[in-house]
DNA sequence: AACAGTAACGCAAACGTTTTCGTGTTGAAA
DNA sequence: TTTCAACACGAAAACGTTTGCGTTACTGTT
């Protein structure tokens, strides 16, 4: 078992100093070409290679960026750390991922675990829980001690920071939109409650679609899911018994779980009723019927959040670069739930 | 913009030592009792944390936990990660977690950025195109370095460390009897080129399970998937024609491009035919009919190998455990697909 | 009064780097 | 022979901790 090679050994060995060394392999003028050429050589043929965390601790720099997440279980999720991997990797970042599992306390202990000088900046999306309470002074801190935050998905207004979001208002509206143009019109929702950030939103673009067509926002056609667990069957109910020829859900579950319902009830989707969804998972693209639905192109926002954030970490200390918010477009991807 | 609190500031602004700071924190007898109270006041006052890339440089240990894996956006390796994450975070563990993207480069790229003194150990299943070179110098390296190393799922029999896997062969064995016992009496298997080790495991596991019941393999009806952005079109040409009763697939995508081929010829499933999947995840869950599979249970996977590398990490240098080899049991799970 | 014992604290090294500054040696110019 | 660059290298500080050991200044004992 070979220990590290350290500067320290290397010097010893050719019997010069750690400085020495340390100025060789970078290059240094002030050290002289032979034995410049030597410590090379010598570093190269046993692999030396320069410790991190002392660099880390030198340069007051990690090169590593922290996301906090809700939960990875989750298709969105995943596409969005797959951008920031690529986009941070191409730039020398590591990625370290925690997971708040929708939990404010684990949020805050991991933000605080992180920030201790494993990470020099943030990027991440809130939990739901901390969306509820409304308490910020975690990330408010974090900010407040130099480290950049990038906020996306589930944003919080109040915070000033760098933020990638999608425009859910948009995005849902367009959706509706779909929906009424290819005649629909009793149109229901299929949405969460108003403190989820993106449920309010979304809800907000499906009233505005009706209002610009000039129709009625009738509230027995829309449901407000409280608990994810047990959304399947809340659907089933809320469903039953209505007339309905459009439905537009919040996610890619809530429309399955709706197409599940009318086909319970007899009724096909294409054929009889049709259903749009947010997010292009792989269930959406898999499913009989495959589903249209609003893609949140979650790579690029990932991509973008790296981007953003890596930027506010290279710039020079005087530059205060303003803080941004990049809205990444949506598109509706049309597929046989709203094709007859 | 505060900026980080340090024992040397605490130091200064009390007119004590650095360690004598130090020492009050930790509660070393040393310090008198007044001086102690007044140091913790001031620390909590100011909420001070310790550094901790300081820390791992003092201690050579960072308490993180590097995870590799070829891809995130698969729904089998985030609940793996899941169970990463949760087992470390219980025990005061960060997760950094790279992707290899199958490739072999990247994979080797990611180890070396990680092991110099960014972690103290692995958790990783390697990338396709590393099974398929055969090159595991890294891996060797890096726990010739001393540091643990698990490997989970695509593991490498070659080397020596700590391994967590499920019985490729006992269940794609007992996925195969499933379709025996409700009477399929020709049975197509679709799997992967055979240096994809578990796709050449559960090759076997069908084979066991014919032989097993005096049922001959039919070369004719095996499909060894090249090229997966075109295995759907593959899967469609392969089953045209032939004469199925039962299809056994290693993952859920290949089940899912059957069932939908075999729409596509007239036949329905389950009623003409019945399917097998591999790994239970939404798209098993979700799908109409919704899938026959073999669960893999990526979360336990994920919490054992954590359980082994941080075992390993915190026994004592003499110990010397032995590898072990962990076995995670499948379980078939039995939905529409195989019910009439 | 001399001494040992002890409580309370500071010094300095160590972890592995990088970098500033100093120092000694050489060769050539004066 | 002296002087002075230029050259090649080393010492030491710094990043923020922890910790073994040394150093005070008392207290109490003989």
């Amino acid at each position: 078992m070979k220990k590290k090679l350290t500067l320290k050994q290397i010097a010893k060995e050719l019997d010069v100093s750690v400085s020495t060394v340390s100025k060789a392999l970078r290059d240094s003028v002030e050290i002289g070409e032979d034995t410049r050429q030597k410590i090379k050589a010598f570093a190269k043929l046993y692999n030396y290679k320069p410790n991190n965390i002392a660099l880390s601790l030198k340069n007051k720099k990690t090169k590593t960026i922290g996301v906090i997440i809700p939960e990875i279980v989750h298709h969105f999720f995943t596409t969005v750390i797959s951008g920031i991997e690529q986009v941070a990797n191409e730039r020398g970042y590591n990625v370290i991922i925690c997971m708040s599992n929708n939990s404010f306390d684990k949020e805050v202990i991991n933000m605080e675990m992180l920030a201790n000088g494993s990470t020099d900046g943030f990027i991440m999306s809130v939990a739901k829980e901390t969306q509820q309470k409304g308490d910020y002074h975690h990330l408010l801190e974090v900010i407040n001690q130099g480290m950049p935050l990038v906020m996306f998905d589930r944003v919080i207004e109040e915070i000033e920071c760098d933020k990638v979001i999608i425009d859910d208002t948009v995005g849902a509206r367009e959706a509706v939109q779909h929906l009424i143009d290819i005649e629909c019109k009793n149109i229901a929702l299929i949405t969460t409650v108003d403190y989820v950030s993106v449920g309010k939103l979304r809800t907000q673009g499906y009233q505005e679609a009706l209002v610009h067509n000039n129709m009625k926002i009738n509230e027995d056609l829309i449901l407000k899911v409280e608990d994810f667990d047990n959304s399947e069957e809340e659907i089933r109910n809320f469903l039953s018994g209505k007339d309905i020829d459009g439905v537009f859900a919040v996610n890619e579950h809530f429309a399955i779980y709706a197409i599940k319902a009318f086909h319970e009830n007899g009724l096909r989707v294409p054929e009889d009723v049709f259903v749009v969804g947010f997010t292009n998972g792989e269930l959406s693209k898999q499913f009989i019927p495959s589903l249209t639905t609003v893609s949140q192109h979650g790579a690029e926002m990932g991509a973008q959040a790296a981007r953003l954030l890596i930027r506010k970490l290279e710039s020079e200390e005087g530059e205060e670069e303003p803080y941004e918010t990049i809205i990444v477009e949506t598109s509706l991807i049309q597929r046989k739930s709203t094709k007859r």
